[in-house]
RNA sequence: UGGGGUGUCGCCAAGCGGUAAGGCACGGGAUUUUGAUUCCCGCAUUCGUAGGUUCAAAUCCUGCCACCCCAG
């Protein structure tokens, strides 16, 4: 018998993740991370509810279940560099690192360890170990779910021995299965903001790391139309919480465009978000994902932004990296975040976004 | 100080005698394993202020106050 080491979170997926390993006659083993360690108010750590549901569908379902700390690599090696791209006014996407340098990082050498021939996760895509010796990253069948943005920056040897039990799955049938076999879990709502540090307020949280500057908040024709409260507070594309009220005949509403860190002036735009749109970017920090890093230009289709449609561009590999230029402009594309690159089915890998061109 | 103008929600802004539109901002929620975007809901018993006319006023009249512009 086969035994699998699931990462378990405490949520819906990763239980329905190991039920359904059990069911198919895999020696499943439970296994929860903590990744970042804080109490609340009255002292208990925030992540004790979480392992406590896991105990929970891990008793249930009969199987044996451990707990790892990574904090201490979480912070190094995620958080760290998280705070130095806000601070250099990026937006960052730590789920990605998180997956790369955890997960699929010390999580799995850890698991392997135990013993497992196999390691798996609640992520909603899939995975193919073909014959040809390559391990493809596949899309969800569940569209509307599809999590293969956060897995672009993981390795072909990360890739190995992983399963992904969702990967056919609708979310709806997830939750099913889990209602239906009564786990502990199966009302539990979806958790979302940055994981494992979760739903706070998020600028709250921010200054609790980094000095915020307030500053200027000027149009594009230079005229001052309020005060920002430290540019790392806001993202390209951003409308809410700029705190601009209306201009003298219009109606439109005021939308983040620029970030001037030298000067620490922030930009907006009232109306008109014909600024926000780029015809390419460059990508730099690039991972392929089972084929050979290109070098010459190919088109295909991209996500800049997670939970964004695929859109068709250009891929021209470059010394450091890629220029990927957009069949049709495209908005908010914002330096941090990840381009992803896609064919069909499958999920290519992608890169860093470094420098947005307009 | 003369002459003119304006004062309606934090910001724009309708209303012009019949019992306070709308947009922005803000708050809450939905969506979401990245602060967004998008979507939904909420948001002035009150119209600078004090009186008056009227069945009825933010809308008409009068005094006062504030601000703006032109004169000087």
């Amino acid at each position: 018998m086969k035994t699998v080491v699931v990462g378990m979170s405490g949520g819906v997926d990763s239980s329905v993740a190991a039920l359904l390993l059990k069911e198919q006659g895999y020696n499943v083993i439970g296994l929860f991370m903590l990744n970042w360690e804080e109490n609340d108010a009255s002292g208990a750590c925030t992540a004790d509810s979480d392992y406590a549901d896991v105990r929970r569908v891990c008793s249930l379902l009969d199987i044996p279940y451990f707990s790892v700390n990574f904090a201490k690599e979480y912070s190094e090696r995620v958080f760290r560099h998280f705070l130095d791209e806000y601070a250099a006014g990026r937006t960052p996407n730590p789920d990605v690192l998180c997956n790369r340098e955890i997960k699929f990082g010390p999580f799995r050498e850890y698991a392997l360890s135990l013993g497992a021939d196999y390691i798996a996760t609640g992520h909603y895509c899939g995975i193919d170990h073909n014959a040809d010796g390559r391990h493809y990253l596949l899309k969800a069948a569940d569209g509307g779910k599809d999590q293969t943005y956060f897995l672009n920056q993981v390795t072909q040897p990360q890739l190995e021995n992983v399963l992904f039990p969702l990967a056919d799955l609708p979310k709806e049938e997830v939750r099913r299965i889990a209602v239906g076999r009564g786990l502990a879990t199966a009302q539990k709502k979806d958790s979302t903001g940055i994981c494992f540090i979760g739903e706070r307020n998020f600028r709250k949280f921010l200054m609790e790391y980094l000095p915020a500057q307030s500053g200027k908040i000027l149009t594009l024709d230079g005229e001052e139309v309020g005060e920002h409260v430290g540019l790392m507070h806001y993202t390209i594309g951003q409308r809410r919480g700029v705190n601009i009220g209306g201009k003298s005949g219009e109606s439109g509403r005021w939308f983040v465009v620029k970030k001037d860190l030298a000067n620490n002036i922030l930009y907006v735009s009232h109306g008109d978000e014909s600024p926000l749109y780029s015809k390419s970017c460059l990508v730099t920090g690039l991972n392929w994902i089972g084929i050979d890093p290109p070098k010459s230009p190919f088109e295909c289709t991209a996500k800049l932004r997670y939970r964004q449609s695929e859109q068709r561009v250009t891929v021209m590999p470059t010394e450091d990296g890629a220029d990927v230029i957009f069949a049709d402009r495209q908005r908010a594309v914002t330096e941090g975040q990840y381009a992803v690159f896609y064919d069909e089915a499958r999920c290519l890998g992608g890169g860093v976004i470094d420098k947005v061109i307009y």
